[in-house]
DNA sequence: GCATCTGGTTCCCTTGGGGTACTATCACGC
DNA sequence: GCGTGATAGTACCCCAAGGGAACCAGATGC
């Protein structure tokens, strides 16, 4: 398995079982069930607020624009804001969030097929 | 697939994407820092709480007997309390935990890998 | 008796999540 | 020019979850 011995002098690699490596922010970003639906979501491409609001069923206005933020701090996503009346703003993935779509898939698609859907 | 609609007339297959499907709740407990790293820690074989305290650096006792307990009720994993002195409890993952244990590392890695360790 | 070990629980405080209402901006109908 | 509508948020309030430190119970070693 992974089999490593979870413990680092600081956080030389980047160990996710220690406390002050940086990894441990992302993780934390990540494993996140707003997150991984947000990044799910964008990616069939770029969407727009009310959009990503639509699809995430039961998001508040307020805490999809947190979380939007965080994942662009983060650079998982990118804010673009055309100035067009109505107002537009489109969210789209960034290269690394792409790339972090895939085990969120994965996450994803391991919970729809093992929850008993009663 | 990834690609689908995302939108389901209530529920059916399992839609994480749908407020009310139960699912959403497994998603919920599994993306989840904390359980995400439980439940890394348990694929090494069972531990004891002091052991993952240990290990989940910078959890508190009160969070991980929390994460812990809802695992438990998911049957993700299971506690085992041996009648020794002083006193010792198991934890140790159920099938479907090991099984949730694959996307889980899956994500671990993506973040072990791509985060700077500037 | 007293300390020790373990696996928690309790208390308090801060943070974040959640919901509803509200705002700013401009196009459009009238 | 005024009200209406659409969009993308923010402001406000409330409550639950997260985090830290202290404490507890049971038994054994000393």
């Amino acid at each position: 398995m992974s089999a490593s011995p979870h413990l680092a002098d600081s956080c030389g690699p980047g160990d996710v079982y220690t406390a002050m490596c940086p990894c441990r922010d992302m993780l934390d970003l990540l494993a996140n069930k707003w997150s991984a639906l947000a990044i799910g979501a964008l990616e069939d491409g770029p969407q727009r607020f009310g959009e990503l609001r639509r699809q995430l069923q039961g998001i508040s206005p307020k805490v999809l624009s947190a979380s939007l933020k965080r994942l662009e701090e983060h650079d998982l996503v990118t804010r673009t804001v055309y100035a067009e009346v109505p107002p537009r703003v489109e969210y789209a993935l960034t290269d690394l969030g792409r790339s972090a779509a895939v085990p969120l898939a994965a996450l994803r698609d391991w919970v729809e097929d093992n929850v008993t859907t009663h």
